[in-house]
DNA sequence: TGCTTTGGTATACTTGAGGTAACTGAGTTA
DNA sequence: TAACTCAGTTACCTCAAGTATACCAAAGCA
């Protein structure tokens, strides 16, 4: 359990793996709101992320689904009903979303504060 | 300090903001360099990350000095030297590369076990 | 005299993630 | 009988990110 001196040993960079993972332009965006509703439909997500194509919501779905991260659930109905969650194991992705959000809020801030400063 | 009911008001999700910082194939990696020296010369990263090229190289480390994630600082000598260091707020990128160093070996570990298993 | 080093810049080329638009199919509704 | 719904698929196009290569200046070395 101690990062600080074990972290540096595992070369070259692991976290690297991790971004390839959630390489995508809206990945974390979809986490994002499959962290607040435990399931979402396909239109459902795609009302709630402003500018998404269908095209590129599916792609970026099934390759969540394909590492384990997004659960897809097919109903058979007419109209087709399907349903996305995270999976406990994507819900481990948490921490770092709220840390990278903390960290956006604060940075967005300091922007703020230097663009103020300079008019 | 309360981020869980905090966290999901502030729409739609600063994180993107924080990727949108970080974004580009070896930000992460340079970082990762960084944290492990004071400070590194330009040929140093160049050694240090294999298969990067010097025009990548400079811009990457051009759009962190701009973000004030980097500091550069030139010593006017013959031939010239130049040093990149982490700044005081770069330093607070450091909790996120962490998690994401641990979430990825993890990830890493999973998947050798699933390939493991269908041999 | 020419070769090497450092930290770049300039120019041209390539690639692939993402965007656009049209189409599908089964059943319900107007 | 047409129109609408949902959850996609297919074919095509664009453009920014990254790559490859050549070039530079000044000093030191051989």
């Amino acid at each position: 359990m101690s990062m600080s001196s074990s972290h540096r040993e595992d070369s070259p960079c692991s976290a690297v793996s991790t971004l390839q993972v959630l390489s995508g332009k809206w990945k974390w965006l979809i986490l994002y709101h499959l962290f607040e509703h435990p399931s979402l439909r396909f239109s459902e997500l795609m009302r709630r992320i402003p500018g998404i194509t269908q095209r590129v919501l599916t792609k970026q779905l099934r390759e969540l689904e394909e590492e384990g991260i997004v659960e897809r659930t097919v109903y058979p109905e007419v109209p087709p009903r399907v349903e996305y969650a995270i999976t406990p194991y994507g819900q481990s992705l948490r921490p770092i979303l709220d840390l990278m959000h903390a960290w956006g809020l604060e940075h967005l801030r300091r922007k703020a504060e230097r663009a103020h400063q300079e008019s």
